[in-house]
DNA sequence: CTGAAAGCGCTTACAG
DNA sequence: CTGAAAGCGCTTACAG
């Protein structure tokens, strides 16, 4: 319960001023050309006194908060867990700690984030934005404090960003439902503006076109964020019970997936036989499934190094002009199994 | 790029001093009794210039970083992302902001975690302990900062913990099965010491004793976290393929569940017919799994309110004496369901 | 080689 | 009603 010690109490103990204390505990003894025995004096008092240093005081001073401020859409969701994690490994690395939140899609909560990280002086930010946050990135990059958006983007304003290359991948996945023998293939997707999503359905109808397969709006399914579950079953049960004999389908990310096998699991129509399927990621949920699935398989770990990367770089040069930013675009690529 | 406006700042430009603009950012112009007009005016300087406060300083002089540490095994595990979920959201009702790592089952991982809190100012832990980290816990609970356990525990040292009736749900799962006719019941769970595990082994072996059914150790499988798949498919495989007739088994995690399920459906032992399960939490794999399964029920929401509540509390009132420690336990329950 | 001092951006007793 | 000043725990030019 006794305070900590402080760098003043080792100065005050040994009778020198803070100054050495400073330098020897930041290894600059050299650049400061602190005696040796001065230095031997030091560390041990630092050592007897259990001496850590107040990282608080520190990012007073140096301006550098080492702290990292993510916003995802839900750390809950698995997809962002996983970047989570991932994020938090190279951020510790880089003696980096990794502060976050949740923007449930929302952009007022996006906004109230962004402003307590912003007060809380973090060093660069990691965002999987939501729709209408545009503003308050763009904020962001006028206080001179980094962003680099991960997975999601805004092809019309310029940002550091890593994504994947989903439109091309997406017309990948179609061609192998259309390889397959199908011509009916749906796609269900979110109700969305966002480019990660709607480079999806586009990939989607690229591939169909490219086939002289007719786009039929009915098959291109959106179902809302809010209220995803009951969407995607109704969406669902229209496509199947309604006139269009749909035998191949793709969806567009791994939660959608995961309801949407539900419904076709509950529905009994047969995997491949009936119905051909590709997915986005992997599930354990999957592997449960009778059926191996075909999905998109995106390296998270590479899009998280990347964006770390690119993050800490901006951090490093932080004068350099901001009128250049980079879009790294890794290569998610089509695993193909029985379906 | 322009640097953020501090007090000081606006001070200057309205030509009075921090101490003014202080009292009226922070609402004391009562207690400090400032004029009315000068509050307008500050009112106003600080909407102009659009202060925003930086929290670093305001937490080196203060003492509170309005941080919680969170220290889970791994946050990408679905069960520790949604406490991370529903922490997150407590916390920030509050006024709070989260930071994470993941321990991965290891003491000198946790160690370190802890040491960067505390060097960070957190005002308190929430941990979800790993196996021969009771020291580091004391080690902080000897620094006043407060640390509430959460889901694990050490039944052997007293700590602030919150967490679910291990034993007593174990017992009631096993009597479940034992209930529908079941006599060769096994368990499946983890190679650890860690009493929220022993203890749901312990409530398996009171349900057997309870209906003089004889233990028997070769249903005990303990698959270690390491190597946690290769482990899990050999003792189920040991399990299924030996000379005991398994007709029931309790899963004492939802991770267990899920890896042991993949192994039952390879084996294709019909559920619940050959085999009856209760699980641990639930999982969207499941859905997909023919039968529904009976599983433990536990509120994580009442969990992480309850935690947070003690925490909240222990850090309002930091002088109380720290000889008394409160163990929280919120009721799990069975939902039983075909098997 | 070492110390005194200023300052990061805030808060808060203390004067007046 | 308002200002000058100390101090939270650090770092770092500047003297000497």
């Amino acid at each position: 319960m006794n305070k900590k010690t402080s760098l003043k109490d080792i100065a005050q103990h040994l009778g020198v001023s803070t100054a050495l204390v400073s330098y020897v505990i930041n290894n600059k003894e050299k650049e400061a050309r602190v005696g040796a025995d001065m230095v031997k004096k030091i560390r041990q008092a630092v050592i007897d006194m259990n001496y850590q240093p107040n990282l608080v005081a520190k990012s007073l001073k140096s301006g550098q908060s080492k702290t990292i401020g993510l916003v995802v859409a839900d750390i809950s969701n698995p997809f962002f867990s996983m970047i989570a994690r991932l994020i938090e490994d190279e951020a510790m690395k880089l003696g980096y700690v990794v502060i976050f939140g949740s923007s449930d899609e929302n952009a007022e909560k996006s906004q109230s984030l962004i402003n307590v990280y912003l007060n809380r002086q973090v060093d660069g930010f990691i965002i999987s934005p939501t729709e209408h946050t545009e503003e308050q990135i763009r904020a962001v990059q006028k206080t001179g404090i980094p962003v680099v958006l991960i997975d999601r983007y805004f092809p019309d304003f310029p940002t550091d960003s890593v994504r994947i290359n989903n439109k091309e991948v997406s017309e990948q996945a179609v061609d192998h439902l259309i390889g397959k023998g199908r011509n009916n293939i749906a796609i269900l997707t979110y109700k969305t503006k966002m480019a990660h999503i709607t480079d999806r359905t586009e990939g989607y109808k690229m591939s169909l076109k490219k086939h002289k397969i007719k786009v039929n709006k009915k098959l291109i399914c959106e179902a809302s964020y809010q209220d995803i579950e009951k969407d995607v079953r109704n969406q669902m049960l229209n496509l199947f019970n309604g006139e269009q004999q749909v035998d191949g389908i793709f969806f567009a990310t791994n939660s959608l997936a995961v309801l949407g096998l539900k419904v076709i699991i509950g529905l009994g129509i047969k995997v491949p036989e009936d119905l051909a399927i590709v997915s986005f990621d992997q599930s354990d949920a999957f592997d449960f499934f009778y059926a191996p699935l075909s999905y998109v398989s995106q390296c998270l770990q590479q899009l998280v190094k990347e964006a770390i990367n690119l993050l800490i770089k901006r951090i490093q040069q932080p004068g350099k002009s901001r009128n250049s930013y980079e879009s790294v675009i890794v290569e998610a690529k089509l695993v193909t199994r029985e379906s």
